[in-house]
DNA sequence: TTCGTGAGTGTTAACGTTCTCATGCCGGCC
DNA sequence: GGCCGGCATGAGAACGTTAACACTCACGAA
């Protein structure tokens, strides 16, 4: 700068106005001194501006599980809305979720002096852990478990009732559910939506089962339910669980939709590929993140802490993998995605 | 740390130096600085270390479609690594590998005075926008697409020339391919892999079929493929390509592997759950990532550019989607991969 | 004229570290 | 007894930027 300062023939202060875009710098002096960045290919060192300004304008993403879609999609989200909004963001990925590895990655990323953390937070763990955070740290949680923190999440309650009310309307007398790991509250929450709409729908509530998002344990439940002749629907936590219901239907010999409905949750991009096509619940993950950042500079810039939810709705996606109960007519007509039934 | 210095009744270089494990330090001496430290609950600024010290301990990582699963868990792995090395990293999402795009990124990531880039790079145009970086950078590429700086990526055309082999001692006279855009080097070496397997074992090449990595691409040129009854078997660019393709051969009531036999590249953790589980190639994303920070740091500390590309061979994985010509013994027996057959 | 105002610029002092050099002390050696 | 060397510590100067304030004009109003 010192360089830049002289070559322009100013003072290095003229150059900080020229870099900061200051209104008092006349046009001619303006221009002499970016020809002098220009030639020095001058690059101002963000550090020295963070040791002054006390503002890194650079964010934490706590990240977990970032190679599934979902969090992956959240991460890209941010990313793209901090840029626009100025700010750059530094992950901490954490294999796990307890309080210490939190703590840890909070601690981390409090070393580069982030102005305010957003972790993927789908376990309740992660709540308590950030609600310890430095005082005057912004923090924002994305997903159901951070509890005493700001927090984005999908009301994953009203997708599972929508997906749940769908089967039924279809003319089944009631609705499996293979759910997500019980340690999730997005899983708990899918699994209360589902089970309130077969409430009041008066329709039989049978025992959930429980297994981790893989399609792994959406094949060994499916095996279990595919033997059970009196089973036409099944509402499954997640895309990649209903994928492996689907291969235990089929191996059962089973008829995907004639004989048994599947409907799923996330909406991967995969999932209008399946065999059937899946009937879904599609979250708007990008949007989360978007929305958690919008969430960090409202407390930033009002220097307060609140204690806003924002819930987003997600959206039902109609493929093939649902029909009308055997032996049955459906009570309402179902538009399909377009997209994904193949043409003529 | 003045506050901690005066607290423990010592200079602020004493406190300096039990920070950075400074031998020369009375341990009682040090002892009362911890305790100070502690009390005053002090994190020493990152911003002022860095202004005099001149290094960030931050590395950038230009990502591009960490969407997918295997940019996400070269993100990841890439993280962990860095972080176990003592380094944060910082993210910079690109939507396009244009030149401008990439340079904007590489800019984004110097102003945060990053002291090396990671960039993923499947796409010629990043090469020779990472090779305009500032010459004291050091960076690396990871895919094939990185041409004038060091690399690491997977060996795209030995793992295709697997599959292709594979298929052809499975007693398959000639294999399609669906493959991947034309832009992308993996895509190539790819298609590369499969035609010289094919030359190699004298049987006809087909014109490959070009699409995007999308399971649409995959339906589309599926549908094309399964109305065509001389065709037995196909290898897919990618896993999402080859779940398309089954939806369309199981459409048109070819069954595979009896009829036709499917094989993809990825190995993404749902393909053994496909319909049939899917035979395919593993990349080890994860590694690719622990891998270029290896060479990231290898330039770090030597300071020279080197110019070194670490290939990794991927892994073959059979599981059924593809069995031996109708009408045909195999060759040779294939083992499967046993976690994705059904028990019993 | 005289004063105030505001635009354009420069001067100086932070910010919180680490680095370099200086100091004092102790033990061992000639 | 004096000198040397190493250990433990401290004082002061960087690092590159921005904030606060001061200064000099030119201009218009009192």
């Amino acid at each position: 700068m010192r360089d830049v300062a002289r070559l322009a023939g100013v003072s290095h202060q003229t150059v900080s106005r020229v870099l900061n875009n200051h209104p008092n710098v006349r046009p001619e002096t303006r221009e002499r001194v970016l020809a002098a960045m220009r030639a020095l290919n001058y690059r101002r060192n963000s550090a020295a501006r963070t040791l002054v300004t006390r503002r890194s304008r650079t964010l934490g993403l706590i990240a977990y599980e970032t190679t599934l879609f979902g969090p992956a999609s959240t991460l890209y989200g941010l990313e793209q809305a901090a840029r626009a909004a100025g700010y750059f963001v530094s992950v901490a990925s954490v294999r796990t979720l307890d309080r210490e590895s939190v703590l840890d990655a909070v601690g981390r990323l409090c070393e580069q002096s982030v102005e305010g953390i957003v972790a993927i937070a789908p376990q309740s763990s992660v709540g308590t852990a950030l609600a310890q955070a430095p005082a005057g740290l912004a923090v924002v949680g994305v997903g159901g478990g951070a509890e005493h923190v700001p927090t984005v999440c999908i009301d994953n309650s009203s997708g599972a009732a929508m997906a749940t009310r769908h089967l039924l309307d279809l003319g089944h007398t009631t609705v499996q559910h293979i759910a997500g790991p019980a340690d999730w509250p997005e899983a708990r929450d899918r699994t209360d939506g589902w089970r309130e709409a077969l409430h009041a729908a008066g329709a039989p509530v049978p025992a959930p089962r429980l297994g981790d998002w893989s399609a792994r344990a959406g094949y060994e439940h499916g095996r279990l339910l595919a033997a059970d002749p009196t089973v036409t629907a099944i509402f499954c936590g997640n895309d990649q669980i209903a994928l492996g219901a689907l291969r235990a239907l089929h191996e059962a010999g089973r008829r995907v939709p004639d004989e048994v409905s599947v409907v799923g949750f996330d909406d991967v991009p995969e999932s209008g590929y399946f065999l059937p096509p899946l009937t879904t619940v599609r979250q708007d993950f990008a949007e989360l993140g978007r929305r958690s950042l919008d969430l960090l500079i409202e407390q930033l810039e009002s220097g307060v802490r609140t204690n806003r939810r924002v819930s987003l709705t997600p959206r039902f996606v109609a493929r093939t993998s649902s029909g009308p109960a055997p032996a049955q007519r459906p009570s309402r007509p179902v538009r399909r995605d377009p997209e994904c039934v193949p043409p003529d």
